[in-house]
DNA sequence: GCAAGGTC
């Protein structure tokens, strides 16, 4: 008999495939690892009688990782790691799942592969053969490719089993290869530039403190800090409206402008006058409709976190811990899908049947399952079909489980943590402190156990519901020419809207109107029998002009950061939760209460950073052009190694190119933070740039650094153990490390620096600008040296003397910090001694304002509180093209719109409107001040009328512009008005 | 100390 091993991506699914192949007849075994069991039975596949070994993996048996001489972070210059040698290894952690890999299939004759049917699954697959391979190299080797995990697909996979993909596989390779050359040279290169330079306030500890790049996790800081931009460059701007509101005795109904919004005031009065004098509305168009809301697609990942945020205000993070437990425990199917289609084969009405029972969604399933209602829709189909699992659907009922809360093992683990918290504390007040910490957690978490539960069971009622039937009116009327519509709703059925309570759809009443010209007479009879009266004509209860203004877009929520990362490919279903949490972990964003992101200072100054110097490696299209290579690869078009290859070379070059500027990382970073007298107190500061190899140590590489007092030099990385280094000319202004090397310098490569000298202290005859090598073969340095020394004031403070020999290299000596510790000359900007000019603190706190694309915000500066909701305004500078350089507050709060000019306060009293450009003496301008009287007077308009803004949102709690009294708008001012 | 991707 022929003996199969066969390897599912997880535990779950080997079970699974077991239970199926063997029809429940099997026997279980443990592994070394204590999740991967192996379950055994017999089963005959083609005709050939197989004993079957089912076990699994847990995810990627291997990871991939520099080889150890380049896994220290000065062990090389960042940008060896584009070239230096990788290898996939298992883990510590997997090496009990390696083993049991190992064991079975020394005994076995065929290795069947069950991963997922993806590309990672595939290239598990790889892992898994490697592992297996390399302890029989006999095994036949196949692959099997099922799309879910019931009867007819796994047999159907059992007996058709196929070739690994080696291109899938592939293109996983690339990716990772990729992946982590680019994360770790960046990582390291912007943590080492950064860190210590800079008091980074957010984080506790600045040692361990890293600011890491990802291909994934930048642009989704991106997302964020693009956003927040706009936010900060919006300058509002007011508007004008008509709205028109009529009442009866069916109801009201409140007719908005056809036109919308107007930015001219003068025209919007004019317009505003015509319908005050010719007020009579007649009705134009009345269109009665069926409208039907359908509901939502079967549930994806995404869409999961994102309802559950925006329903429950869970983080993504949560919500996949949660929906795992959920699935772990059995209540729901594999909550890492983007599959959001049921196939034809999911018996969907056994599910519905299981609820039936339920105390509050009980008698709705029992209503859908009743073919009498009509109730029961098949799904529609969202598009998206990963072929490895269903939409997240409940596969075990649960009426509320009661003992959630304590079964689960998340629990376990917080009574553990509580128990060791109880060994430790002795007094009876910590113990109750803690026991009452660990039943508040037991009964939050259990409490979200339940809501997620509900909302995957209520989503997939609906999913099998039919839609929300209204019956809409719309009614347009015409006032002196202008056009106005309204309107009204009926729910004549609510359908799916009754289990998913997440959703609503209102009921808006209006008066019940015919069109003008043509009230037959059995509409008459109609109007007659419903005992209301039909309206061709009618006079508006209230005609106003209101005004609003533009607001921003709102901070995008984790929901609105979910669809900006799916929308353009970022991360994947089970991982963009992880992408979000880390940019939280590093201190780039922060998320508050509405679950809405902002950057910190340090995303914004990273991401500005990057900006400025002109990349968009802040940007999606990095990672979508790298998806788009993955998936060439994974159809054959093209070869890894080509997309390696070119890939790496370009994000190279432009790492290469990042370090010329980095500059621009230190501008940004300096406009945000101070700068950390850290790396002052060392000799120098290593800026982390490979010059060249060490040829004393032969171990490390020699790096560029300025010391305190602004003198270069190049000093071995390997420093204290090897003090090798070379002393540069005491001229040097900017020394850059470039990309090109010396030809003739031995141990290479060695690269040139581009150097700029003080003009005046240097000879006549020799350049500003130099590209010179620091291997010993560079005249002009070496006369450099011998002319000037390797810096004026160092040697005056009785440096060890550099010696040039006239045929040699600038000489190499040892360091000897705490001779050249020591400072004297006066900082060139205060004249005070014991800093930097460069680290000046009054150059810092000039140049220390918040500088935003479009916006420059100025700290410090007096403020006043907002009139709308007490917040304090932050004066900030317009940079629009129209009011450039002008000054206005802007309330601090996020939730509040308010702005005024400052060159229209008045000395301190209330803040008022700014005129705008076209009609600068409109306060005295009689026919505007006519028309709003008027209007008014007409209107009868109260406080509680809503501003619109531009996006058609009302915005609540807004006072009047010029005088601040909520009981009217601007429009109405009785000062303007006089 | 670094990435992203699987998963317990």
């Amino acid at each position: 008999m022929i003996k199969v091993l066969n390897v599912a991506e997880k535990p779950s699914v080997a079970k699974s495939v077991a239970t199926i192949l063997s029809r429940n007849q099997l026997r279980v075994r443990d592994g070394r690892s204590r999740y991967n069991k192996i379950f055994e039975f017999n089963y005959s596949i083609n005709g050939q009688q197989c004993h079957m070994l089912v076990t699994s993996v847990t995810g990627h048996l291997m990871e991939v990782e520099f080889e150890d001489r380049y896994r220290k972070w000065h062990s090389c210059d960042p940008a060896d790691l584009y070239t230096a040698p990788i290898r996939k290894h298992v883990p510590e952690d997997k090496l009990d799942i390696k083993r049991t890999l190992e064991e079975e299939a020394r005994k076995c004759h065929w290795l069947v592969l069950w991963l997922d049917c993806d590309r990672e699954g595939e290239n598990i697959a790889f892992e898994v053969m490697e592992v297996c391979r390399g302890v029989n190299r006999n095994l036949t080797i196949r692959r099997a490719r099922f799309s879910a995990l019931i009867e007819r697909d796994i047999h159907e996979a059992a007996q058709n089993l196929i070739a690994p993909n080696q291109w899938f596989s592939d293109a996983v390779d690339a990716r990772q290869e990729i992946d982590l050359r680019i994360g770790a040279s960046f990582t390291r290169f912007q943590t080492m530039l950064l860190r210590d330079r800079f008091v980074i306030d957010s984080a506790q500890d600045d040692k361990n403190l890293v600011l890491s790049y990802g291909p994934c996790q930048f642009p989704t800081l991106g997302f964020v800090v693009e956003r927040y931009w706009e936010i900060q460059s919006h300058e509002p701007e007011e508007f004008w409206t008509i709205n028109c509101t009529h009442r009866s005795d069916e109801g009201l109904a409140s007719f908005s402008w056809m036109r919308g919004h107007l930015f001219d005031y003068t025209s919007s009065v004019i317009l505003y006058e015509m319908c005050v004098e010719e007020p009579t509305a007649t009705v134009m168009k009345v269109q009665q409709q069926e409208k039907l809301k359908y509901p939502p697609y079967p549930l994806s990942t995404i869409e999961l976190e994102k309802r559950a945020s925006r329903y429950f205000r869970m983080s993504s993070e949560q919500t996949m811990k949660v929906a795992e437990d959920l699935y772990q425990a059995g209540f729901i199917s594999y909550p890492r899908t983007e599959t959001d289609c049921f196939s034809s084969r999911t018996d969907l009405h056994t599910i519905v049947q299981e609820h039936q029972e339920h105390p509050v969604w009980g008698s709705y399933a029992q209503r859908l399952l009743d073919p009498g209602t009509g109730l029961w829709r098949n799904p529609s189909n969202g598009g998206h079909d990963d072929k490895a699992h269903p939409p997240i659907h409940p596969t075990k009922f649960s009426a509320g489980e009661s003992r959630w809360s304590q079964d689960h093992h998340v629990v376990h683990f917080l009574l553990l943590v509580s128990t060791f918290a109880w060994q430790s504390f002795f007094s009876f007040w910590s113990n109750l402190a803690v026991m009452a910490f660990t039943e508040s957690l037991k009964f939050s978490y259990s409490h979200f156990l339940q809501r997620l539960y509900e909302l995957v069971v209520r989503h997939f009622l609906a999913c099998v519901s039919q839609p929300a039937v209204g019956a809409e009116t719309v009614v347009e009327i015409d006032i002196a020419g202008e056009r106005f519509s309204a309107s009204g709703r009926v729910i004549l059925a609510k359908n799916y809207l009754d289990v998913y309570r997440f959703e609503s759809w209102g009921d808006s009443m209006i008066p019940v109107y015919v069109q003008g010209q043509q009230k037959s007479d059995g509409m008459k009879l109609w109007a007659k029998l419903k005992h209301v009266r039909a309206l061709d004509m009618f006079n508006p209860t209230a005609l106003t002009l209101d005004s609003g203004v533009t607001r921003p877009p709102p901070l995008l929520s984790e929901a609105d950061l979910l669809s900006c990362m799916d929308k353009a490919g970022i991360g994947t279903d089970a991982t963009m939760h992880d992408h979000i949490k880390k940019l939280l972990d590093r201190f780039y964003v922060t998320k508050d209460a509405n679950t809405r992101f902002s950057p910190t200072n340090l995303g914004e100054a990273l991401v500005m950073g990057y900006d400025d110097m002109g990349y968009e490696l802040w940007k999606p299209n990095l990672r979508s052009l790298m998806e788009y290579d993955m998936k060439e690869v994974s159809m054959g078009n093209k070869s890894k190694a080509e997309v390696l290859a070119t890939c790496l070379q370009q994000m190279k070059a432009c790492f290469l190119d990042a370090k010329v500027n980095k500059v621009k990382l230190l501008e940004a970073m300096a406009i945000f933070f101070n700068r950390s007298d850290r790396s002052n107190g060392d000799d120098s500061s290593a800026l982390g740039e490979n010059v060249r190899p060490c040829g004393l140590c032969q171990e490390a590489n020699m790096v560029l650094r300025k010391n305190r007092d602004g003198n270069f030099m190049v000093g071995c990385s390997g420093y204290p153990q090897c003090r090798n280094a070379v002393w540069l000319p005491g001229p040097v202004l900017e020394a850059t490390i470039t990309n090109n090397i010396c030809n003739s310098c031995t141990p290479g490569p060695v690269y040139l620096i581009q150097f700029k000298f003080r003009q005046l202290e240097i000879p006549p005859g020799f350049n500003v600008n130099h590209l010179g090598c620091v291997g010993g073969c560079d005249e002009t340095l070496r006369q450099l040296i011998e002319i000037c020394g390797t810096g004026s004031r160092a040697q005056a403070r009785g440096r060890p003397t550099t010696t040039t020999p006239s045929n040699g290299p600038p000489t190499t000596t040892p360091r000897n910090p705490q001779r050249s510790n020591s400072r004297q000359a006066p900082c060139i900007y205060c004249y005070q001694t014991g800093h930097a000019s460069t680290d000046c603190p009054s150059r810092i706190s000039a140049t220390r304002h918040v500088q935003s694309h479009g916006i420059n915000q100025q700290n410090g500066e007096s403020s006043i509180p907002c009139s709308t909701c007490g917040t304090p305004c932050v004066l900030r500078t317009a940079n629009t093209a129209n009011n450039r350089g002008r000054k206005f507050y802007s309330c601090s709060s996020q939730a509040c719109n308010f702005f005024v000019w400052e060159d229209n306060l008045n000395n301190g009293s209330a803040p008022r409107s700014a005129p705008r450009p076209n009609i600068s003496n409109s306060a005295s301008n009689p026919s505007r001040t006519g028309g709003r009287g008027r209007g008014v007077q007409n209107a009868g308009r109260a406080a509680g009328v809503t501003f619109v803004s531009a996006t058609g949102e009302p915005i609540s709690g807004r006072r009047c512009f010029v005088c601040g009294d909520p009981s009217h708008f601007a429009n109405a001012c009785p000062s303007r008005g006089s």
